[in-house]
DNA sequence: TTTTGATATTTTAGGCATCGATATAAATAA
DNA sequence: TTATTTATATCGATGCCTAAAATATCAAAA
């Protein structure tokens, strides 16, 4: 979840009830595994690194595009709005983590980058942010997270057959 | 989530890179499936009951408790903040699905219930909204869902007891 | 050139979520 | 009883998120 910023935080799973469809029952324990994970790694986001997760997803973007991103950009591959990109970004500014620049070919649009400091801050939170998964699924066994990842796959191009269509 | 308002929305998936662990690609894959499934639910309780996700939560737990909940009930299922739940009630309130009583035991407290027409109107909303998940969930071999099921109870658990630990 | 339409971004208004502070009431201790 | 502590709920400030409207620029057609 979830948004917002905090997440949708529930364990959506007390939603169930022994009436109700099998699927229902499996998208709920889906959505509370998730919400679970991504609440953890939100709250050690702000008390470790003092950011929150949608600065850190975005940074996420820049780092792997070292030459920058419009706005637009940003926000089709955060699969965000554009109104919100321009909060975000304008936070990563005030903390010099990111920089807007104009772009030379289109006076309409700004290319983000990471600032130096930016680059060396994100590096340091990945790694930490990479652990604390690894940590979080390190209850399974090897082959039980190969099988979830393909299932997941089936599950994903399923629902994006759907929802996708709109 | 429910984001949320509208949620957190992105197709997290694009985050990883070869370089990330396994257990990265894994979990991005995760809030992938999640946000698709939804932002869909999301956007058809918009679009097609003027209802957001948080209020239909909400009523969905009161619809499990016919004697009403207290706010602080609430909170504590949909493991959201108190505050919060006051103002999702407020919002049912004045669509009238729900009412505030007085607790007769506590004075500090209320009993949130819902209205004959919120009943009404949930009832119809949840039978629409299983029949979405169903169909999100069908491109699944009955099989492969199950052992999704299973493989998220160990998913669960493993996060349940880093998360739970704080 | 001027118009027309598409594109890039910001702005505005509204809802969801947190945290921390506050008012009130209840429960407990003195 | 009185004083302290704990519990219930609301409020205010802040941040994320959307949708829709406003602004500015570009690109192509008339």
């Amino acid at each position: 979840m979830s948004k917002k910023s905090a997440p949708a935080a529930s364990d959506t799973e007390t939603r169930a009830t022994s009436e109700h469809a099998p699927d229902l029952r499996l998208w709920l324990r889906t959505l509370a595994c998730t919400n679970l994970i991504e609440n953890h790694i939100r709250s050690r986001l702000r008390t470790e690194f003092n950011i929150t997760l949608p600065r850190f997803d975005l940074m996420a973007q820049l780092e792997r595009s070292p030459q920058g991103l419009k706005m637009g950009e940003l926000s089709k591959r955060m699969m965000v709005t554009g109104g919100n990109v321009t909060g975000i970004t304008d936070q990563l500014v005030t903390e010099g983590l990111v920089v807007r620049e104009d772009s030379p070919k289109d006076r309409r649009a700004y290319i983000v980058r990471l600032t130096p400091e930016g680059r060396r801050s994100f590096r340091k939170m990945a790694e930490a942010h990479e652990m604390w998964v690894v940590e979080l699924f390190g209850g399974m066994g090897e082959q039980q997270r190969g099988q979830l990842y393909e299932l997941l796959a089936q599950l994903k191009s399923s629902a994006a057959r759907i929802a996708g269509s709109k």
